[in-house]
DNA sequence: GCACGATTGCTATACTATATAGCAGTGTAG
DNA sequence: CTACACTGCTATATAGTATAGCAATCGTGC
């Protein structure tokens, strides 16, 4: 017979679901990343730089929810990798800007990233497609 | 003037919304939960005990997703604060329970929890509301 | 009954992501 | 000019998660 099921007490609280649906997202993300030896945080980087080129450093890893410190390693093994580049804009700040190298990635990147969306969605029954986005924006919302 | 905005070029995709909506909500919670000296992981743990008393530790850690290896000193810190005790069922199997100490906690970070399930489903518009639990439910499954 | 594969709890270890404190140099507003 | 905020950086710490391997135990098929 098949092995009594425990069901789990928390299926009912959105900040469980959210935690699971989240970390489930992320790993098969980081999966399919594998090939391009990309991680999801690098690709977040990379689509950011794209639009908005020449976004400096702090500014980058404020709208990302990167701490500056946190930054510094992070980029700088973008950089060692060829697919960015740091300009001086003043005695401070960093632009970032994507390489040649970069764009083209990113463009790998994006399928692999549009491949995901897809089977993400792919999972929610057709009706309720439609109100993802809104879900999980409302859900993100700061304090009120 | 306000400074200009940088605009978010991620927050069409889900998955991304997923994470920020998850880091955001899970910081949360655990800052609601610095009273009662508990983390998130800890009070998903109590709950998992009290629905289902004398749940083996291997098992549980099956349901939250735990490895067997990350549960050792997890549980054992949870026993060595009171909160639950583990009692040998066989040969190699521990079962979980709750002390009465660990439901009297367990009830105090149930109202957390409500507090912060209504503070998450409050910021997302009333129609959208019921979508919620389904849509993240959804966006959860494996991979069939 | 017995041998073998699977399971359990455990130790040790490592890696990723994230967080804090402090510093030197720089820009900016009063 | 001065005071203060900002930037990039180093160093360090913590939480969460992951892997490998071990000894004891259990269950199954023979």
């Amino acid at each position: 017979m098949p092995r009594a099921r425990i069901k789990d007490p928390l299926v009912k609280l959105s900040g469980y679901l959210l935690r699971r649906a989240s970390t489930a997202a992320l790993a098969e993300l980081n999966e399919r990343l594998v090939p391009l030896e990309l991680r999801h945080a690098d690709v977040a980087m990379l689509m950011l730089i794209d639009s908005s080129p020449g976004i400096t450093q702090s500014r980058a890893g404020r709208v990302l929810d990167i701490q500056r410190a946190n930054m510094v390693p992070f980029v700088a093994r973008l950089e060692a990798r060829g697919v960015m580049v740091r300009r001086q804009v003043d005695g401070r700040s960093q632009a970032l800007a994507l390489t040649g190298r970069g764009r083209r990635l990113l463009a790998r990147a994006r399928r692999v990233v549009a491949a995901h969306e897809a089977a993400l969605l792919g999972r929610v029954p057709q009706k309720l497609r439609p109100m993802v986005l809104p879900v999980l924006t409302a859900l993100w919302r700061r304090e009120p």
